[in-house]
DNA sequence: CGAGTTTAGGAATGAACGTTCTTGACTATT
DNA sequence: AATAGTCAAGAACGTTCATTCCTAAACTCG
């Protein structure tokens, strides 16, 4: 039940969806939703939060456990797990989390997270030169951590950009390019 | 006027902003805009295209013309004038795009520029190296084609970031390591 | 100075919104 | 078997939505 109003939220903004379309949608029915979640938008960060868990969670272990960087990538936007999973967090964090300070306090540990894995699949290559590989980093820059930032904003970026109408071949090959780009510098 | 309007559709989804919000905001009043643009989703359409001519084209402009690609990160995701072009953008890719395919079609050609430009940007220092420079790129992978995609995406993915919260300190940093870590590897 | 055309302002409209209330059926205890 | 309690189903509520219509003022041009 929390899994469909997950769906539906990953397809259309907050607003763009009504207790109807929630209604009709999910089979349950009206009295059900507002006894079991009071509002809206309590079913609305019951669908967040259920999706953070058993979508997002899993794909950022796996990114987390990823051989490398390419394969992180390639997990992280070329799998169909991902293009559910990370939907409805995209949605979130461009639409609701700037009016929704609950919304925006549930996602942050989450990016965060999505942060150090990609640190991870990251710091594999970096301890292999001469910086530091585990904590800290570099140079004058902010180091494996900036990295790690940038990283996850590229995967979000390029989830985005399968959304509005990019060619998943196209998302693909970004990532893989991207990836090569990185890795091969050491 | 339809600035204005740009401005308010870039803080809340479409379906989130009513005709009584815009008529407060614009000043102008109801049957003006009615007569003008003959609905609310022509006057968003407007907008958006505002929005990308005034605003979005000249940041694509400045980043194809960065002398690196750090100046080029620097100059999309730090400045201020990248918050107010690209809120909007980001808005309509993750949003509207999914479930107006004009809006979908005003974006893509865009998008397609931003790549062009990362790539013009990005190419200044594969011309240095020993593959290709110009077009076709070089190895197994998608080359600087992909890469220049995944930049574009990496821009949105941080002004995103930056929007659900996170701190312009750390978008900024993110960006700087990014661009560190591509432009050292020649 | 006055007729004709455009423009602003705001009330009115039906539909759709989120939420609540009423009704009818089913379960369990005595 | 009767009654009290629980729960689904949907009608009903007041509000707000996007859109239209009507009236009065302002401006244009002879």
């Amino acid at each position: 039940m929390v899994r469909s109003a997950a769906e539906l939220f990953s397809t259309r903004s907050y607003d763009g969806i009504s207790m109807d379309d929630l209604v009709t949608h999910l089979g349950v029915h009206r009295n059900s939703l507002y006894k079991t979640f009071g509002s809206k938008r309590g079913l609305y960060q019951a669908a967040l939060r259920w999706s953070l868990e058993h979508h997002v969670a899993p794909l950022v272990d796996r990114v987390a456990g990823a051989g490398d960087l390419a394969e992180a990538l390639r997990v992280a936007v070329g799998e169909p797990a991902a293009e559910a999973g990370l939907n409805l967090l995209l949605m979130a964090a461009v639409e609701r989390a700037p009016v929704d300070p609950e919304v925006a306090d549930q996602l942050a540990p989450v990016l965060a997270a999505f942060d150090q894995a990609a640190r991870a699949a990251a710091g594999r290559h970096a301890e292999h030169d001469g910086g530091g590989g585990g904590r800290g980093g570099g140079g004058e820059d902010g180091g494996e951590d900036g990295v790690a930032l940038a990283l996850t904003a590229t995967i979000l970026g390029l989830r985005l950009r399968a959304r509005a109408g990019a060619s998943g071949a196209n998302i693909d090959q970004a990532g893989a390019a991207l990836a090569h780009r990185l890795t091969h510098h050491v």
